[in-house]
DNA sequence: GTCTATAGGCAGATAGAC
DNA sequence: GTCTATCTGCCTATAGAC
C-alpha cells in the first residue's frame, strides 16, 4: 500500500512524460488520486519540489534497472539492446523518457530541476560508455572510435528516437531505430 | 519591413523553439513587440491557429534550404554533414528544432497541429532517404542497410542530439554527436 | 488594425479549521 | 494529513469603440 507521496508521484510521472512539465497541474493530480490540491502542497510545497522529488526517484529507480542488466552477466551488445528495450517499453505506454521530456522544458525549471535532469542523463552515459568499453575486451563489439563521443551518440539516438516514434504515433518506427542503431554502432 | 502577423510568428518561434508550446502566451508576444494581446488575436484568432501557421512557414522555410544543400552539388555525405549544421545553427542560438520541440508537446496539441508536425518529419526523412541513395551512388557513403531505416536513425540522432546538448548546456556536445554519426552512417 | 475593457477559467500557493 | 475557503495572478478569447 503506498503512501500517499507515493502516489502523486506516481500521477505526476504519468502526467509529464505524456504532456510534459507545463501542461500539468496540481488539480490534475487531484482530480486522479482523490485529493484536494492543497493537500498535495502538503506533500511537495511547490511545483519545483515535485518536479526535484521525482527526478532523483527516476534515476534511482533507472540505476537499479541498469544494475539489474548488469547482474544478468550478458555480452556488452546485449547490455546495449536490454538498455534500448527499456525505453521501449516506455515507449509502449505512450509516454518517453521522464527526463527526455523534462530537457526541453528546462528554461522554464528550477536550477534545482536542472541539476537533476543532467546528473541523470551523465548516469546513463557513463554507464553506457563503460558498456561500449566492456564490448570492446568481450569482443561483441568492433566498431571504432572515441567511446566517449559513441555513449553520447547512442544515447541521443534513444532519446531522439523515442520523442519523434511518438510524434508519428508509431512503435514500430523505434523498433527499426533501435535495429539500426545496433548495427552501426556494434 | 516585415507585416505585423510575420512579426508576431518571428517571436512566436523563438519562444517555442527555447521554451515550448505551453510556456508561452500571447502576453509574451505582447510584450516584445509592443502591441496588445487583443491584436494579436485578430491575426490569429487562437493560440493553435498561430501554431500551425508556424509550422507551415517553418516548413517551407526548411524545404527551400534543403533546396539550397542539393543546389550546392556537393557529394551525398556531405549534404548530410550540411544538414547536421542546419542544426547546430539552431542550438548556436540556444534554440532547438520548432518540431522537435513541439513533438514533446504532442499530446496537448490540436489535430491540425499534429498533422503539420508530422508532415514536417516526414518531409525531412524524405530527403535523408534519398540522399542516403545517392551516397550509394555517388560512392561517398559506404555503409550498408535498409536506406529509410538509416535516415530515420540519422535523422533522430540529430534530434535527440540537440535535446540532450541544449539540455546539458554544451554546444560542443552536439559537434561531437553528429561528428560520430558521420563517421558510422558513411 | 489596434485599442480598452472585460469575461470566465485555471494556475500555483497559503491560512486556518478539523 | 486532509479539508474549505480564498488570494493573486495569468491565461485564452471576445465585444465593441476608434
Amino acid at each position: 500500500m503506498a503512501g500517499t507521496a507515493e502516489q502523486i508521484l506516481d500521477i505526476a510521472q504519468d502526467f509529464i512524460q505524456q504532456r510534459g512539465f507545463n501542461a500539468f497541474s496540481y488539480a490534475d493530480i487531484s482530480r486522479e488520486i482523490g485529493i484536494k490540491t492543497a493537500s498535495i502542497h502538503y506533500h511537495f510545497p511547490s511545483k519545483s519540489d515535485l518536479g526535484k522529488s521525482l527526478i532523483e526517484r527516476y534515476k534511482s529507480t533507472f540505476a537499479a534497472s541498469l544494475a539489474d542488466i548488469d547482474a544478468q552477466g550478458d555480452s556488452a551488445k546485449d547490455k546495449l539492446k536490454a538498455f534500448g528495450n527499456l525505453y521501449f517499453e516506455i515507449l509502449q505506454d505512450e509516454k518517453i523518457c521522464l527526463c527526455g521530456m523534462l530537457a526541453t522544458d528546462i528554461e522554464t525549471l528550477s536550477v534545482e530541476m536542472k541539476t537533476e535532469i543532467r546528473a541523470f542523463l551523465a548516469q546513463n552515459e557513463a554507464w553506457l560508455a563503460r558498456v561500449f568499453r566492456e564490448g570492446r575486451n568481450d569482443g561483441s563489439i568492433t566498431s571504432e572510435g572515441n567511446i566517449e563521443s559513441r555513449a553520447k551518440m547512442f544515447h541521443s539516438c534513444l532519446h531522439g528516437g523515442m520523442l519523434t516514434s511518438k510524434a508519428m504515433g508509431s512503435e514500430e518506427r523505434f523498433v527499426v531505430i533501435v535495429q539500426e542503431l545496433l548495427r552501426s554502432s556494434c
